[in-house]
DNA sequence: TCGGTGGCCCTTA
DNA sequence: ATAAGGGCCACCG
């Protein structure tokens, strides 16, 4: 009678490294990566078959598989020369059909947090407390900026979009010059955002539409200065005759 | 009036 | 259990 292990013997194939690379890519328990160029400089990225896993800007490659290590103990890395289908063109435009994401290992909420950033569009900008809102935790708005700091697909999810509410951009993964630039070349309106903000402005209404947006919303940046009306909050909103726009869901801090 | 700040909030390591 | 983290508000001089 064969014994389980000798029939398990019989089975196994040998392989090349480079094959087995192929199966647990395959499984998902390796990842490929490369280099890419990026608005925010020169970046690796790794992604396996759920989608991009891991995107560093500015490390040597060195560095930049031991951070993938440090995080994904459990997971095998091979480079590779191809970039992910549509991975630079998504990065270069920004826009384009949202890329596949492998956001497995982090917390519901993380996730949560992670999914609400993808929804701002290019060229605008939600403080966090807009994302913690839209996940059902109005006051987790600290853990908000913590589960975006630990963002493992920076660019791919546009963490760099979520500013603070005051009109500041607040910081970053990659340094707070880099969100600037960042959102500069996205074309956000990041000096008006700021100065509505010094001035404790958080929303931008319009007299004949009667809808109130986030400065940075697309709606908002098309009103007539003289029909332009500034709220504070979303009472001063609501007295003015206003109602939330349906497309940037301005919330209350 | 405005910039600095202590205290609070929530999640994760 | 505790501390720390990409925030925010109220309060203060």
């Amino acid at each position: 009678m064969t014994s389980l292990t000798d029939r398990l013997a019989d089975l196994a194939v040998p392989l090349t490294n480079s094959q087995m690379t192929g199966v647990l890519r395959t499984i998902g328990l390796a990842d490929s990566y490369c280099s890419v160029q990026t608005p925010a400089g020169a970046a690796w990225v790794a992604s396996n078959h759920n989608g991009i896993s891991f995107l560093r800007v500015g490390l040597t490659e060195q560095s930049f598989v031991a951070a993938f290590t440090d995080r994904f103990p459990n997971r095998a890395l091979a480079k590779s020369e191809r970039a992910p289908k549509g991975l630079t063109t998504a990065l270069r435009t920004g826009r384009g059909r949202p890329l596949d994401t492998d956001l497995r290992g982090l917390t519901e909420f993380q996730r949560d947090v992670l999914e609400a950033a993808r929804a701002i569009p290019v060229g605008e900008v939600r403080p966090y407390g807009w994302i913690a809102n839209r996940i059902g935790r109005p006051k987790a708005v600290r853990a908000v900026g913590t589960a975006l700091g630990n963002n493992p697909v920076p660019l791919v999810i546009p963490c760099h979009r979520v500013t603070r509410g005051d009109g500041n951009v607040g910081q970053y993964v990659f340094g707070t010059e880099s969100k600037t630039a960042l959102l500069e070349h996205e074309g956000a309106n990041l000096t008006e955002v700021a100065e509505l903000g010094l001035a404790g402005i958080r929303f931008v209404g319009s007299r004949t539409t009667g809808i109130y947006c986030h400065p940075s919303c697309h709606q908002a940046r098309r009103i007539t200065a003289k029909h332009r009306i500034l709220a504070s909050d979303e009472g001063q909103a609501r007295e003015l005759g206003l109602r939330p726009c349906r497309t940037c869901e301005p919330v209350p801090r």
